[in-house]
RNA sequence: GCCCCGGUAGCCCAACGGCAGAGGCAGCGGUCUCAAACUCCGUACGGUGUGGGUUCAAAUCCCACCCGGGGCACCA
């Protein structure tokens, strides 16, 4: 390859005398930048060979160690790309070229996530199909990613609209439907497995009865009760402001859509769930497997919420009532119980006396949406059944009341309330004016801080108390005639001794219980991926073989949701794909000859492609099977060549996306991975091993005095103070937004700097991991530098080389060898803000050396033009070439530094007296200890500032500091 | 309310517990120029949000608080 290097560009300075020629300005830098991506695309440089399949290239894999770098693909929104954007995408391919060049086969690709709601939305306003207009969206955003220069393999781009892609979306859905979770061995296993157990007995069945006992239906529902994919009718999140249903991971805190923030409402439908929560153990055990930064790991954490604590069963009239508690050491105090209004048991534990005062209730609660019920700042409100349960250690009579605070969701929507010890149990005994006993004695502080007299033993009383008493204390008013715990004061063992006396007598047991719900996978929308589902004359899902795959989504002519008022919370949803009755209505042949089906008319959630896209990167064009399992191995088997159980999880080398995806596409995708792990399908046990995430790029905007604002590019700073036409606007920091007026576009900045400028300052104006205001103003700094860097091997006005032959000063070597040596470490650490700092530093270094000496020594040209060539690739190759290379720079070596040349003869010592620096000493750098301290204290200075005292310790710190103490 | 992350020069940011400054922007002085732009050279008493503590030594470790950003929030 070579690309030719015309000596004529710059249009803007052939006329004027003022800029050279070859002025390395934005004109130039278009005009190097996109030479050399036409060169790149002819060449498919960046195009990385597979171990088996269409993408095979053995004699390139061969003795190379492979390297999976991926960034969280983007929807392609109608908006196109701000320079936020960008910043994970530069940083990926920096560390992509990097590690190409330190030996690595690479695979760097992007695809999109192009069903979703955005384009919908769009396409109800505009009156264009999403298909239309997502790939308007798609192709602009690639024309604006190609202008950066990112080294990715375009074979490998897929979008999760493609039907060569949602068909094995789909593919996926149905080996979760035609699978269950294995309990015992704890993983999933084929559908097929579970009938053959019911049938050998292996396997008991839902009731106990013996398979041969159960008619059609009965079989039939004992399989669908454990499919990991499965029909439930269940209170769900409603949003008519969408038309659809919303997973919990999508509904905001304030109990609205994250998307639109319409309102959203519990209400009760036949949907599509995925059993998520069978897999709550091992998506929490293996986070700790996992190079993912902490607060990720933490917010998934308590996404999951595991509590451990014990199931209590309440004798009532109605039978037994059970509770989940997480404290089941303090049963002795529980006075009374509180369910959900939804709970099951409600009509029968209500007496007559007060059925209408429940009913009002419930209707009440049953109003309210998800933000008033759970606002924890309003009075309890709860109601009398007039039905009293046993305790089961001390048979006291509890009353069961109803309240909204106790959510159906969670546990067994039923508590158990210890009002001495949990504060909501308390003010609610308060209100209700419920009885109070203590189970703990409170330490003495505890009543001193709220100014009470200390009580102990039979002083202690809770009508003083001005809340409840949470913390260890010892146990007291807690036995009956075979178990005490009076006297215990570690909790520990009073709920293993407790839990002990539950199991032993029948009343319950150690349970361990989740935050996390199983997650809502139907939408009632039109652009997602159809499920490959039909529903048999018995209203029962079957699924599609294989061969009828894809299920594609129907050409409609009217494909908008349907429009409801967005607090219309009583019409039932109406699925777009409900009103071609051509495709729902279908008659197939699935094995038992041509029978009439009706197609299931939701879609999936736009989650489902994101769920394992990453996979299909490795292996595009494959129509047998979503991943060669070959191929998936190489790329994402676990490192250690183990079986991905224990040891390394196998996964993508290194993800890189924002925060904003940790507990939905994170989780859902852990999630689908398992599965496909479990059923044999791909070789690594977690789909993500390394996970980094990048700060924001966010902006100033700018309000006129009316809160309108104005535009950002237009305001003026003046003494502290910022001003719009005259007019002093004020100032405020978040996102950039077209609303705020203070969207800056990369295309923008190609025009005004070029592509590696805007890499480079991207990359140079903070720590990836941190958020950082963009400032176009310094963009310049980073133009000035390449500027400089160009100057010295191009002569300007003729284009003449001014790289020579004759060697650097040896300081010039040594400073470059260290920062060889620091730039190393740098792009290892995805530290490139001070990688850029160290390339400026040795080029500012090669600058004075090449006015002294006339020219830039090659030994010193080189390297650096190898070591700028991952952040900004464009301009390295221009120079490569200029340099007189007709190969790449892509896969040269990375420079090496020479250790010898890292060490200083002599290193500058500062003494310290009493830590602050009195003088300088300059000692060998192979002085010991001794001789250090001797020279420091033959110094005059320091004589002098000791005035004859003695020091009464030295510290020498060799190679960093000396500190005499007096 | 609870939990994370962060506060260093006018701005963006560097500093294995060891001389507070690598780099960029802006500013200032000089160099070039008839002048300017560009270039090149030079230029930092800010002591690291506040208050304590540990240490010979703290931006760095610990405690409390303040400010900014984010997550969770009646989860029994």
């Amino acid at each position: 390859m070579s690309a030719s290097t015309p000596e004529h560009t710059s249009s803007d300075s052939t006329h004027s005398g003022e800029t050279p020629r070859l002025r390395y300005n934005a004109s130039l830098a278009s005009d190097i930048e996109q030479r050399w991506q036409d060169q790149w695309e002819s060449d498919g440089t960046y195009e990385a060979p597979n171990p088996a399949g269409p993408l095979a290239d053995l004699a390139k894999v061969a003795g190379r160690p492979k390297l999976f770098v991926l960034d969280m693909f983007p929807y392609p929104s109608g908006a196109g790309l701000h320079v936020g954007h960008p910043l994970g995408y530069i940083a990926t391919d920096v560390y992509a070229r990097y590690k190409r060049m330190t030996g690595y086969n690479v695979l760097h690709a992007l695809g999109y996530d192009s069903f979703g709601l955005p384009a919908e939305q769009h396409a109800i306003a505009t009156g264009v199909h999403p298909r239309v207009n997502t790939e308007a969206n798609v192709a602009n955003m690639r024309r604006q990613l190609r202008r950066l220069g990112l080294g990715h393999d375009a074979r490998r781009s897929v979008s999760t609209t493609d039907e060569s892609f949602y068909r094995w979306t789909q593919w996926i859905f149905l080996k979760v439907f035609n699978s269950w979770y294995d309990e015992d061995l704890k993983r999933a296993r084929p559908i097929d497995e579970l009938e053959q157990g019911y049938a050998d007995g292996s396997i008991a069945t839902p009731d106990g009865r013996s398979w041969a006992d159960l008619n059609k239906a009965e079989r039939r529902s004992a399989i669908d009760a454990r499919r990991l994919a499965y029909l439930s009718e269940a209170p769900v999140n409603w949003c008519p402001g969408l038309g659809t249903i919303l997973a919990n991971e999508e509904v905001t805190a304030d109990g609205r859509s994250d998307i639109g923030n319409y309102p959203v409402f519990k209400k009760s439908m036949r949907q599509w769930t995925m059993r998520i929560t069978t897999y709550a153990d091992r998506l929490l055990d293996d986070l700790e497997r996992l190079d993912w930064p902490e607060p990720i790991k933490l917010m998934q954490r308590n996404w999951i919420g595991r509590s451990e604590g014990a199931r209590v069963h309440f004798a009532s009239p109605v039978g037994d009532l059970t509770v989940f508690t997480t404290r089941p050491d303090t049963l002795f105090g529980a006075t009374f119980m509180v369910i959900s209004p939804e709970h099951p048991l409600v009509d029968a534990l209500t007496t007559d006396e007060n059925r209408q005062a429940i009913q009002d209730y419930r209707v009440a609660a049953s109003a309210k949406n998800q933000f008033d019920r759970t606002d924890d700042t309003k009075e309890k409100t709860g109601v009398f059944t007039g039905t009293y349960a046993t305790n089961p250690v001390n048979g006291a009579p509890v009353p069961v009341w109803v309240a909204d605070y106790v959510l159906m969701g969670y546990g067994t929507g039923a508590i158990m309330a210890v009002p001495c010890g949990d504060q909501r149990d308390f003010d609610f005994a308060r209100r209700f004016n419920l009885p109070i006993p203590a189970i703990q004695q409170p330490p003495a502080e505890w009543f001193t801080s709220r100014e009470l007299e200390v009580q102990r033993g039979s002083t202690v009383d809770t009508s003083t108390w001005p809340e409840a008493f949470v913390g260890d204390g010892v146990y007291i008013n807690s036995s009956n005639s075979d178990l005490t715990l009076d006297g215990l004061a570690s909790v520990d063992e009073g709920k293993s001794v407790m839990n002990t006396w539950l199991e032993a007598n029948g009343r319950g047991n150690a349970n361990i219980n989740f935050k996390l719900r199983d997650w809502l996978f139907s939408r009632q929308r039109y652009w997602g991926e159809p499920f490959p589902i039909v529903y048999d004359e018995d209203d029962q899902p079957v699924s599609l073989p294989d061969s009828m795959l894809p299920v594609l989504l129907p050409e409609l002519e009217d494909f908008k949701p349907q429009a409801l008022d967005p607090n219309d919370d009583v019409t039932d949803p109406i699925p777009p794909l409900a009103r071609s009755t051509e495709w729902r209505e279908v008659v197939l042949d699935l094995g038992d000859g041509p029978k009439k089906y009706r197609r299931e008319i939701n879609v999936m959630p736009q989650w489902a492609g994101s769920c394992w896209y990453e996979l299909r990167y490795l292996d595009p064009t494959n129509t047998d099977y979503f991943v060669d399992p070959e191929v998936e191995k190489y790329w994402m088997g676990p490192a250690d060549g183990g079986d991905g159980t224990t040891g390394h999880t196998g996964g993508v080398d290194l993800y890189v996306g924002g925060v904003e995806h940790a507990v939905l596409h994170l989780l859902y995708a852990r999630f689908w991975h398992k599965i496909l792990f479990d059923l044999g399908h791909v070789s690594s046990s977690e789909p993500f091993y390394r996970l980094f995430n990048q700060g924001y790029v966010q902006a100033f905007a700018f309000r006129d005095p009316r809160g309108q604002p104005v535009p950002a590019s237009d305001v003026e700073e003046r003494d502290g103070a910022y001003w719009y036409e005259g007019e002093k606007v004020s100032r405020e920091y978040g996102k950039m937004g077209k609303s705020l007026k203070n969207i800056v576009t990369p295309d923008e900045m190609y025009d005004e700097y070029g592509a590696d400028t805007f890499r480079l300052y991207e990359m140079s104006s903070g720590p990836l991991e941190a958020s950082r205001p963009w400032n176009t103003r310094d963009v310049i700094g980073m133009q000035r530098f390449l500027q400089r860097v160009w100057r010295n091997l191009v002569d300007e006005d003729s284009g003449r080389s001014l790289v020579i032959d004759t060697p650097a000063t040896e300081e010039l070597r040594k400073l470059m060898h260290r920062m060889i040596d620091g730039i190393r470490a740098d792009m290892d650490a995805l530290r490139f803000n001070t990688a850029i700092a160290k390339l400026i530093q040795l080029n500012n270094a090669l600058t004075q050396e090449a006015a002294a000496v006339g020219g830039s020594p090659r030994e010193v040209v080189v390297p650096m033009v190898q070591m700028l060539s991952p952040l900004c690739p464009h301009i390295a190759e221009e120079l490569w070439s200029r340099l007189g290379h007709d190969q790449t720079v892509t896969f040269v070596p990375f420079p090496i530094a020479d250790q010898s040349l890292l060490v200083e003869e002599t290193i500058e010592y500062p003494v310290q007296i009493n830590g602050k620096v009195r003088t300088r000493l300059t000692v060998p750098h192979d002085a010991d200890q001794a001789t250090i301290q001797a020279l420091a204290l033959a110094d005059e200075k320091v004589i002098a500032a000791l005035d004859g005292e003695v020091p009464k310790k030295i510290i020498v710190i060799p190679g960093r500091m000396v500190n005499l103490v007096v």
